[in-house]
DNA sequence: TTTGACTGTTACGTAAAAGTCAATTATTTT
DNA sequence: AAAATAATTGACTTTTACGTAACAGTCAAA
């Protein structure tokens, strides 16, 4: 049987347009099935299309993302693509982790920015 | 005294392009002074820079680094308005730690990746 | 049978964030 | 002072990631 779903269902799943997932497919991330023309995509297909939703997130391009999923289906069979392409897995790593500095900075300073703001709410409400 | 920074020299700091600089200006969230026509940086627009790369950095746009540095420089004086605010900043805050956990994700993924190609290596390595 | 919801394709449009280039102007160096 | 170096402005271009419009086919319900 193995359910699948209709391009509506999952634009409202995850909030995004019909657009968006034909650009996904046009750009050789996804890849659903067809019935005729229109798209039936299986529970691997809205596996893939959380992945990337969330890569987009995160401020992936989608070329980089693209290829994060290549390397999925098949890591390259040669030596010297398998090192390149470890560094350049080293490299995204480093910059997710500063990233993530920088949003946990980021996180406190917005603490900062709400405590100044109740500071100011207080002294307006005394004052009226 | 006061040590001042030449355009370039904060260029070639932060790694951006002069442009980029002169457009941050443009969009009125840095104010240099002037000497003439060239731009004289203090160290508070230094650092004011490196919070709007940090933003950057973590997807904020223009705009929102613009509210938030406005938000620093002075919070708003009205109630509702403050109110707004701080419900822009949880939502923000929001934002931030889905950020953040999309982020942890994607490396405990990178890690797969890696371990994927290390033992593809291994099986080069040893067929050769 | 016509209305409405959903699907499709093709093509042009757009907003954000710079990049690029050309023409000037200032400043330094020789 | 001439030449080289650095900075400015303004206009135009580019890239990414879709949005939007226009038009058509499918299928179920009223």
């Amino acid at each position: 049987m193995d359910k699948y779903y209709s391009i509506t269902e999952l634009t409202r799943e995850f909030g995004v347009s019909t657009r968006t997932l034909r650009f996904y497919e046009d750009e050789g991330l996804i890849h659903p099935e067809r019935r005729g023309r229109t798209r039936l995509f299986r529970a691997t297909d809205r596996r893939l299309i959380q992945e990337i939703l969330r890569g987009r997130r995160i401020g992936f391009t989608i070329a980089e993302i693209r290829e994060i999923i290549q390397v999925y289906r098949e890591p390259p069979g040669e030596m010297g693509q398998l090192k390149l392409l470890m560094i350049r897995v080293d490299e995204k790593r480093n910059d997710l982790r500063q990233k993530r500095k920088d949003i946990d900075e980021t996180l406190a300073e917005l603490d900062n920015v709400e405590e100044a703001c109740l500071t100011r709410l207080a002294e307006i409400g005394v004052g009226t």
